[in-house]
DNA sequence: AATTTACTTTCAAAAGC
DNA sequence: GCTTTAAAAAGTAAATT
């Protein structure tokens, strides 16, 4: 297992350090370029003629060389692909360039210690990025990294939970409060509105209010609820909308809120 | 040791006769019986009672699902062999049945934060987003349980209704010197 | 808005792609 | 990995009434 460093583990209570880093630190320089001349597969030399028996050891080490050469040369060509793939898929997203940054060196930590046999590019690419929103909390869906990605949501979510076991990556459950910000603005709801949603949510977090619930569905109670009490009221459907749930689901937490939170009264008087 | 009751959901077994079968044969031989060898090798068929399914192979070999207890996967078993010797006779009346996989489910009688659980309990993964539940996985015995914020708990792998038993009673007591119960 | 049906997760085995 | 089977948990979703 690899350790990507606290900033990754940042709930991981016990073992959090003397563990040593394995490898050394890869930088992806282009180290194969200018190279034109071909090693033979064949046993003879660039003019056609046999090698020496008492050279072909070494002319084997050459190949051997070249092969590693050659393989180094995908690789790059690999990460070069991974890395527009990762610009596509963080640009639709409208992803700040930090994010996108974080979700590069959870990349390359997975190229670097052989995570990526097996798996497609744009599903560690994607993985890495969903991983890095949370990280950042600034979180993306598994449907909305689908949405931009080319691989399906099972595939984000499988290949996030083996990033996250293999490079000792623990980040704690997505918190609702995460999303307020981003569902705020879109809903162009004022400040205030943002601040009253996340006291909401702080509570319900404290009552044993969101266990088992979607963080998006709990955000978008919070901030309707908020919309309301301060008299900027949005509409469940708009609020549905932006936070990718249904009306049902916005309903069953804001009935689950209010009564266990007794905002009904305040409620009414928001009415 | 908390004793925790459990309920047996459902038990997964296997056989092998020891002999191929035909699945043509068997497909007209017998009722509710579901068969497309490009979409899946086994042949489906559904037995009433015990309430159960089985899959049944060209090799012989055969899967039942669905049954409550171990009794009943066995007699599940043996009942659809029953029914398969009216197309081949030879077909003998002893052979082995495994149990594979055993699903229960208990109740904690208890709240979970599964927030606070997620972050203080080891080999845990919880992803509200995708699904409710907590998957808790232990080494000893070697069970999955998904911990819900009821205090309902599922429990699955288990080989022996023992075990099922054992791997929730243990989540119990962890949860409970760890203060999350 | 209440009902119903259905999909998410976990598990194991089978034969084959 | 996938295909098929069954079952529970609780949340979410979609189609009907």
């Amino acid at each position: 297992m690899v350790d990507m460093g606290p900033e990754w583990r940042a709930f991981d209570h016990e073992q959090r350090d003397k563990r040593t880093r394995v490898g050394a630190p890869i930088t992806y320089t282009i180290h194969d370029k200018g190279l034109s001349t071909m090693i033979d597969w064949r046993n003879k030399d660039i003019y056609g003629r046999d090698i020496p028996a008492r050279n072909r050891a070494q002319w084997y080490r050459l190949r051997k060389w070249q092969r590693k050469i050659r393989i180094s040369g995908a690789t790059e060509r690999n990460l070069a692909f991974a890395l527009s793939e990762l610009d596509r898929d963080s640009s639709r997203l409208g992803l700040p360039r930090s994010v996108r940054e974080a979700a590069s060196v959870v990349y390359r930590s997975a190229v670097d210690n052989k995570l990526i046999r097996g798996r497609s590019i744009e599903g560690v690419v994607a993985a890495s990025l969903y991983a890095a929103c949370r990280r950042c909390s600034v979180p993306r869906t598994l449907d909305e990294i689908a949405e931009v990605s080319r691989v399906t949501k099972k595939e984000v979510g499988r290949t996030y939970r083996f990033l996250a076991r293999e490079l000792d990556i623990k980040l704690p459950p997505t918190s609702p409060v995460d999303y307020v910000p981003r569902f705020s603005s879109e809903l162009g709801l004022p400040g205030e509105v943002q601040s009253r949603a996340i006291e909401i949510i702080d509570q319900a977090m404290e009552k044993g209010l969101t266990s088992g619930r979607g963080p998006t569905g709990v955000a978008a109670a919070a901030l309707y609820i908020a919309s309301v009490l301060l008299g900027v009221r949005k509409t469940q459907r708009d609020v549905a909308e932006i936070a990718g749930v249904t009306e049902v689901t916005i309903r069953n937490r804001y009935k689950e809120l209010t009564e266990e939170l007794d905002m009904g009264g305040s409620l009414l008087s928001g009415l | 040791m908390t004793d925790v009751p459990i309920k047996i959901e459902n038990i997964v077994s296997s056989a092998s006769i020891g002999k191929e079968i035909e699945l043509n044969e068997v497909s007209k031989a017998l009722e509710d019986v579901r068969f497309n060898k490009e979409q899946f090798p086994g042949l489906v068929f559904k037995l009433k009672d015990p309430k159960t399914a089985a899959l049944i192979f060209s090799s012989g070999k055969l899967v039942c699902t669905g049954a409550k207890s171990i009794k009943d996967s066995k007699i599940a078993i043996n009942k659809t062999v029953d029914l398969m010797r009216t197309i081949d006779k030879d077909i003998p009346k002893k052979f082995d049945i495994t149990i594979q996989n055993i699903v229960a489910s208990a109740n904690l009688e208890a709240t979970l934060n599964l927030e606070a659980v997620a972050i203080e309990l080891e080999n845990t993964e919880y992803e509200p987003e995708q699904f409710p539940g907590l998957v808790y996985r232990l080494e000893d015995p070697k069970v999955v349980l998904l911990l819900f914020g009821s205090g309902k708990v599922v429990c699955t792998g288990a080989k022996t209704k023992d075990d099922a038993k054992l791997g929730v009673e243990r989540a119990y007591d962890r949860l409970m010197q760890l203060e999350l119960l």
